[in-house]
Formats: structure tokens, C-alpha cells, sequence
DNA sequence: GTCTATAAGGTGATAGAC
DNA sequence: GTCTATCACCTTATAGAC
């Protein structure tokens, strides 16, 4: 059973070759994008052959999957973390700023989580990205005692959107000034979660 | 010279075979999205070949080149219409109205449209996504005596990435209230065009 | 248990039949 | 001018050597 993708106990050279496989694999992702990730291209990297790297993993399939699901646990917690102990009124802006700066920081994450939603490849609920937004900005238009004049959903959608556009761009040109996008941002979409008749 | 990608004078024929191609592959990038399509699958749904598709192309990318710009130049067509009519202050809202509006009706460009921009497929420049907005954020501004708070690029960043979200959640979920996303979306950024000291 | 050798199928592109 | 037959490559996955 040593094959097992999901092996609770293995042994430390086995979850030494996975973390490597892992690693390579987010590298191979930021650099040519979910669809320009191969077998071969990971084997390479991580100096062995395809074979090899289907024996850790069943499949290219759950080799991907566990890449992304590293990079996502990462985000989860930092994000969770600065939502936590922002408290529910300030919510919404700690896990806008949050998810922006760990990206900024993370920028080999940045375009899996980004790949993960839009592409086609590897279709995910796209629930799963808007839900938590969504309940963050409920539950501090609570706190504040903000009348919800739209849909948090929507509003969460638009936010997400706009999140991953700045990333793209900080990305795509390293001059883009990325603080001041994150302030901007924040500052329009603000209203949802704050007060406006809009 | 008949193999031409760019040919001025095509034969009937050549045309309507070309017209064939390009449909199809824009129904392909719909539904399996940019890295799902191949030249099999485009020649399947066209009842001919793959070396028959590439008498017409020269090669596959330039087969998606050509459907790319046929779904540009449509959105250009209707964006820059409904922004000529609105005269420079209305400018900015005029082309997030018409952009969302042309892509919601016609579902199957949205998901080339959106995939040409975050895929490291058919890596293009992204200055081309956001730089029509932000010129005309800036002259909206200059139309209107609004001070220049924030970047009107970082601001066409933030709106673009707002839209393609709307969009894909569109697709994702036919009962999501697109119109009203629509609304809100405008809502939140009148600011950057309007006035405001955010 | 770890990985090499090999297979089976799909890819984009070409040479040449009609 | 149009398209069929073919090619060389690269992909994922398996069987079995050590």
C-alpha cells in the first residue's frame, strides 16, 4: 500500500519524494500554466523518471490535485488566521488583505489557485470560492448593523474577481504598484460591508 | 497562395470552410475550454479532417488566433458602439454595461474571451485588457473636473477582473443574477469615474 | 518498496494522391 | 485547389526487474 495517494502513515523518504514532487509541480504550474504540466515535465525537474512519480502518486490527476491542495492549505490558514483575529466587523478587509498579501508573497501560488477556478481543467464548485467572502461580508454587515442592500453573494463574486485580477497583473508586470491596487480596491468595495445607499 | 491564413480573396468555398472551422472551434473552447480543443476535435465537429483543417490554417495555433479575433473583434464592435454613443462622461459605465451585456449573450465567447486573458496559453499583452478602460476612465475624469484620486490603470485592473468574474459565475450558474451583479458591479466603481475621496 | 523498460494512444504537422 | 494517408513525437499509464 506504499502507492496510496492518501497513505496516512508513510514512511519519511516516501513523504520526502512527494513534498519534492509537490514542490516541482507548483513551479511547473507558475511557469507554464495548469496545461502546460506534464509527467515528463515534473519528472525531469525532480530528477527521476515519469514512472517513478506514478508510483507516488496514482495519477498525473492526483499529483496536481495534491499540489493544489498544498497551495490552498497554505492560503486557508493565513487567511483564516487574519480573518480570526480581525474579528467579524473588519472580516471582510483582513481577508481581502490577507489573500492578496500572501499571494503577493506566494507568487508561485498565485497562478494555480487563479488557473484552478477560471480554466476548465480540473473543474472545481465554484462555490467554494465565493461562499466564505459571501459569509464574512453577512456577518459584518451584523456587526455593523448595515441594512443589506445586495446580494453578498454577487458582491463576493465581483470582490473575487477583482483580487485576482491585481495578482494577474502583479504577475504579468512587476512594476505594477500591487500595494496601491490592494488599497484601491478595498476602498471601493467598501460600501458592501460598511454603509452606502448605492 | 490558396493555404493563406490571411488571404485577401478567398474563394466562396475557402470562406465558408474557414467560417465552418473558426465556429467550431469557438463551440470547443466553450465547452472544453482553451486547453481542451485539438485539431481532431475540431475536425470531428466539422466532418472532415485534421490535415483538412490545416489545408485551411497553417497550423493550430493559428487556427485559434483566428477564432480568438473573430470573438474580439464582435465584442469590440459592440463595445465601442455603445461607448461612442454615450460621449466621454458616461464613457466608462457604457463599456461595463455593453462588455457584460454582449458577453452574456453570447455565452460561447465568454469563456475564450476570459481564458485569452489568465491562461498562459496564447500568452498575450495584457496592457491590451486594461489600457481601453483606462484611457477612458481618465477622460471621463478630465469630462467631469474629477480628481485624479488613484491610477486609472490599477483601477481598469481592478473593474476588468470584476467583469470576467460576473461572467464566469454567469456560466457557471445559470439561476446567478447576473443583471443584478451587473448593477452592483457599476455601483461600486462609479467612484473611480465620479467623485469621491476614497 | 523503488524504479526501469515498455506499451498504447493521441498530438500536430507533412508529403503526395486526386 | 482540396483532402487522404502517413509520420514522428509526446502523452499517460502499466508490467515487471531489482
Amino acid at each position: 500500500m506504499a502507492s496510496m495517494d492518501s497513505g496516512k502513515a508513510a514512511t519519511f523518504t516516501q513523504q520526502a519524494r512527494r513534498d519534492q514532487i509537490i514542490d516541482m509541480t507548483i513551479a511547473l504550474v507558475d511557469e507554464k500554466g495548469y496545461a502546460g504540466v506534464s509527467l515528463s515535465g515534473i519528472a525531469e525537474r525532480a530528477g527521476i523518471t515519469k514512472a517513478a512519480v506514478l508510483y507516488h502518486f496514482s495519477t498525473k490527476a492526483a499529483v496536481v490535485e495534491a499540489a493544489y491542495q498544498h497551495v490552498l492549505q497554505l492560503l486557508v490558514a493565513h487567511v483564516g488566521k487574519a480573518v480570526d483575529d480581525a474579528g467579524p466587523a473588519q472580516a471582510p478587509e483582513a481577508y481581502v488583505r490577507s489573500m492578496l498579501r500572501h499571494l503577493r508573497e506566494n507568487r508561485q501560488h498565485t497562478r494555480m489557485m487563479i488557473e484552478a477556478m477560471s480554466g476548465h481543467e480540473g473543474r472545481r464548485d465554484t462555490s467554494a470560492r465565493w461562499r466564505p467572502l459571501a459569509e464574512l461580508i453577512r456577518a459584518a454587515r451584523a456587526a455593523r448593523g448595515v441594512d443589506p442592500h445586495a446580494s453578498a453573494r454577487s458582491a463576493a463574486v465581483i470582490i473575487g474577481g477583482a483580487i485576482d485580477s491585481v495578482l494577474l497583473e502583479c504577475l504579468n508586470d512587476p512594476d505594477f504598484d500591487g500595494d496601491a491596487a490592494a488599497d484601491q480596491l478595498i476602498n471601493l468595495v467598501r460600501p458592501v460591508w460598511s454603509a452606502e445607499s448605492a
